[in-house]
DNA sequence: CGAATATTTGAGGCCTATCAAAGTGAGTGG
DNA sequence: CCACTCACTTTGATAGGCCTCAAATATTCG
């Protein structure tokens, strides 16, 4: 078993937390449009929240869905399956991540979500979202943005599948995440990284076995290191060599022009 | 030379003319959400429109994007490029879609937007959209819509990029632009299509040489056919099987809650 | 500790890429 | 009206990356 850093030393489930949400990039917490009182009022509009084990479904496609679902800790993922059975992640989703976003505007989603560890869901009925919505436009500009950041990762995700070799999919997926789930630093990286290989081929567009080998063989470069669903990243330039990884597409929302940020608190 | 139906009989070029924009399923003109007046105020912020000849950029990647560029008419792509030079397409914009909606917050895009046929377009800045966006909320709704039918698109090209044959791949996209183009009918559809075997190659992460042998296939099985930029499809039904296509995911708008819907319309 | 679930390894084959070149069509200029 | 060019499509030959099938090993969990 790998020595995991101080930070998670006091904490009882590997997969279920992380470091600190200030040092995450994406997702609600870090959203710069939200004033304190919006802050406040997102917390309140809460109608329950819920714990889920891992590899359970929290929505399942075509099913109605009512309720905003934002993920407060844990991962999990949204997928859609070919009719040959064929499975495809559309989205990873960790901590501060909302699952449904386009539950807002459409009665009916197009794909599961399913956890990957244990998580723990926080709900908004759409009523009280969209009013939220309505009358705060810092919650308006959080949700829109949060609409165009998936957008921006399913583009790259896109080309991924695309144009890139199993190699630099699987690289550019592992790079991502170190981003998003607040990692920083150039070398011996290390954190925990609850999928499986099969999942990541199913990110990727490959085989189980073929993401194996290709796993096997970012070990033996000495790229990475990836075992008891941790993951040690030794030098994260020369990952991102192989990956041909950009990082700015991650940070977009710290640099909105200075007109859509807040400026007052509202009452 | 292909004979197209009347309703295209009067137009000089066929490439940048849709039948009607009421035929169409999604973008700016379908949406459900504006009410007249919302639909006076944007037509008023336009700020300037321009005719681009095809194959040129509306955008180009990390350049600084002031405007909102909505496509009037023609047709576009959003694209990446890997640094090893390939090429992934990313979007498709046909008539009434938005060219670069994250312009909302971000002050960059991450891609670059290009042009396939003779393309109007049409400019709000950001500061006057942003102004329309908070004082009308069916316009936030519409534009928060727009990105989320984008993701449901991305998400399926994500589908098809990992887990479909290059037959499938490209029975879907054929599918796909059918409905957003706002064709209608089950038997020998006929509309133009602009996008070049290459380019399909660019959407579909294939080469044009694949491309060509299995659009050649395709037609072969009487599925489709495809010269002088004109898409035939004599059986819509067979095509969706060999597909796996579900229209379903390109008319969630129609499909919203009331509750989402404009009641009155505000002064 | 046993059953179920993941990872690892091997052999063989197909799908798609790569490289190369010929054919086709539209547009240009003489 | 015909060379000529440029861009795209088509065709062929070859190769490689990734898949499929299958089984052994390792790990997790009750």
């Amino acid at each position: 078993m790998i020595e995991l850093p101080a930070a998670y030393a006091n904490q009882s489930d590997l997969h279920s937390y992380w470091p600190s949400r200030n040092l995450r990039s994406t997702g609600l917490w870090r959203s710069p449009f939200l004033t304190k009182t919006e802050q406040r009022a997102l917390e309140r509009a809460v109608t329950w929240s819920k714990r889920f084990d891992p590899h359970k479904d929290l929505i399942t496609e075509a099913e109605r869905a009512d309720n905003l679902l934002i993920v407060a800790s844990g991962w999990a993922y949204r997928y859609t399956c070919a009719p040959d059975g064929g499975r495809q992640l559309t989205a990873l989703l960790v901590p501060g991540d909302v699952a449904n976003l386009d539950m807002l505007l459409f009665e009916r989603v197009a794909y599961s979500v399913r956890t990957l560890t244990d998580v723990t869901v926080v709900a908004l009925p759409r009523k009280q979202a969209l009013a939220l919505v309505d009358e705060h436009p810092g919650i308006a500009h959080t949700f829109t943005g949060l609409a165009m950041i998936e957008n921006a990762i399913a583009s790259k995700w896109m080309l991924s599948l695309g144009r890139r070799s199993a190699h630099a999919r699987i690289a550019h997926l592992l790079c991502e995440i170190a981003i998003r789930v607040g990692i920083e630093g150039e070398n011996d990286v290390i954190f925990p990284f609850p999928l499986r290989q099969e999942q990541i081929g199913d990110v990727l567009g490959l085989t189980n076995v073929h993401v194996n080998r290709t796993v096997r063989q970012l070990r033996k470069d000495g790229l990475i290191q990836l075992c008891d669903r941790v993951l040690t990243i030794p030098d994260v330039a020369a990952l991102r060599y192989v990956a041909g990884f950009d990082p700015s597409y991650l940070h977009m929302l710290r640099h909105i022009d200075a007109a859509a940020r807040p400026t007052a608190d509202a009452a």
